[in-house]
DNA sequence: AAATATACCTGACTGC
DNA sequence: TGCAGTCAGGTATATT
C-alpha cells in the first residue's frame, strides 16, 4: 500500500496523539510494553525487542523513506508497513482484536497502538541505533528535502541504462517514490516510464524531480491514496486515489489526450501511461 | 549492469 | 459453489 503520502500522513497523526498524551500527563507516553504475535513479519520482530527495557518513553514519531521511526527516550521502534499494513488506536485496555493484528504497543494508561498486517510484508524491530540500521543506513535522499542534491539525483540517472521509472523507484536513488506516485510522476512530466536514464535530459530531469514532490505534497494534503489496505490511524480514508491520472486507469482516456490509458509491466510492477501526452 | 525470477503472505476477484 | 489462477501501495536476494 503505502508510499510516503501514506506513510507520512500517519507519522503525523501518530506524533499529534503522542503530544495530546503528553499534554494530558506524563505517563500515558510511557510504554509498559509491546505485545508481539507469534507470526512473523518480514523479519522476527520479538528477537529486537527482547533488548528494549521497559518502560520506556516515546519522544517523537517521524517519517524517514517508507519507515516510521519511533524515538524512544532508549532506543528506536522502526516500522514499515510493507503492502497492507495499517496502525490503529485503541483508548480501552480490552479493545476487540482484530485479524492479523501483530504488534501492540501498550502504554501505561492502558491506550494501545495497534500494527495489523494481513499479508505480513511489513516490517517492526526495535534497535538502539536507526541510522545505522541495515535497512535503513544504505537508503538515499528524501524527496522533500530542502536540501534535496539535484545534481547528484542527475548523475545517478543519466548514468543508468535502466528504466526511468524503475529509476525513481529505487530507494538508493531517491526514497518513498512507489508504483502508484512513480506512475503519476512520470504523466506529470510527460515522460514516457519505458525510457532510459542516459536519455533523459537534465531539464526534463528537473522537471521530473519537481512533479514528483508536487504529487507527493498533493497527496499529503489528501491524507495519502487508499486503495484497500491504506487507512489512517482512525481508519479513515485518504483521497488522493480519486486525483490519480493514470494509476489504475487503463482503457480510460487520458484526461489531457483522451487516448487510452495504456498498461505495461516495468520491472516486475503495473505501469500505467499515456503513450500520445509522454514522450 | 540490468532485467527477470523468486521469496515472503493474505485476500479479492475472474473464469471455468 | 468451489477451485485454480492472477493480481495487489514493498523489498531483498538469487539467477540469467
Amino acid at each position: 500500500m503505502p508510499e510516503l503520502p501514506e506513510v507520512e500522513v500517519l507519522g503525523r497523526q501518530l506524533n499529534q496523539e503522542l503530544i495530546r498524551k503528553l499534554k494530558k500527563d506524563k505517563k500515558s507516553s510511557q510504554i509498559s510494553q509491546i505485545i508481539v504475535s507469534d507470526l512473523k513479519l518480514r523479519t522476527d520482530s520479538k528477537k529486537t525487542l527482547v533488548q528494549c527495557q521497559f518502560p520506556v518513553h516515546v519522544l517523537k514519531i517521524k517519517r524517514r523513506s517508507k519507515f516510521l521511526i519511533f524515538y524512544l527516550d532508549k532506543g528506536f521502534l522502526i516500522s514499515h508497513l510493507g503492502m497492507s499494513g495499517s496502525w490503529r488506536m485503541e483508548k480501552k485496555q480490552t479493545f476487540i482484536k482484530k485479524k492479523h493484528d501483530h504488534v501492540i504497543i501498550q502504554f501505561s494508561n492502558f491506550e494501545s497502538w495497534i500494527y495489523n498486517d494481513p499479508r505480513r510484508f511489513g516490517f517492526f524491530e526495535f534497535s538502539l541505533d536507526f541510522i545505522n540500521h541495515p535497512w535503513i543506513k544504505n537508503l538515499g535522499p528524501e524527496p522533500l528535502d530542502n536540501e534535496f542534491n539535484f545534481e547528484s539525483f542527475f548523475y545517478k540517472i543519466k548514468s543508468s541504462d535502466r528504466t526511468i521509472k524503475t529509476l525513481i523507484m529505487d530507494a538508493k536513488i531517491i526514497v518513498g517514490v512507489g508504483n502508484i506516485y512513480a506512475s503519476e510522476a512520470l504523466f506529470m512530466a510527460r515522460i514516457k516510464p519505458s525510457r532510459k536514464g542516459n536519455k533523459i535530459s537534465k531539464v526534463e530531469a528537473q522537471n521530473l524531480l519537481k512533479k514528483i514532490q508536487t504529487v507527493l505534497l498533493e497527496a499529503i494534503e489528501s491524507g495519502g491514496s487508499t486503495l484497500k489496505d491504506y487507512f489512517q490511524l482512525k481508519g479513515q480514508s485518504g483521497s488522493f486515489q480519486n486525483q490519480h491520472l493514470v494509476y489504475g486507469k487503463d482503457f480510460q482516456p487520458c484526461s489531457i489526450c483522451r487516448n487510452e490509458i495504456k498498461k505495461s509491466t516495468l520491472g516486475g510492477r503495473g505501469t500505467f501511461y499515456c503513450d500520445h501526452c509522454q514522450k
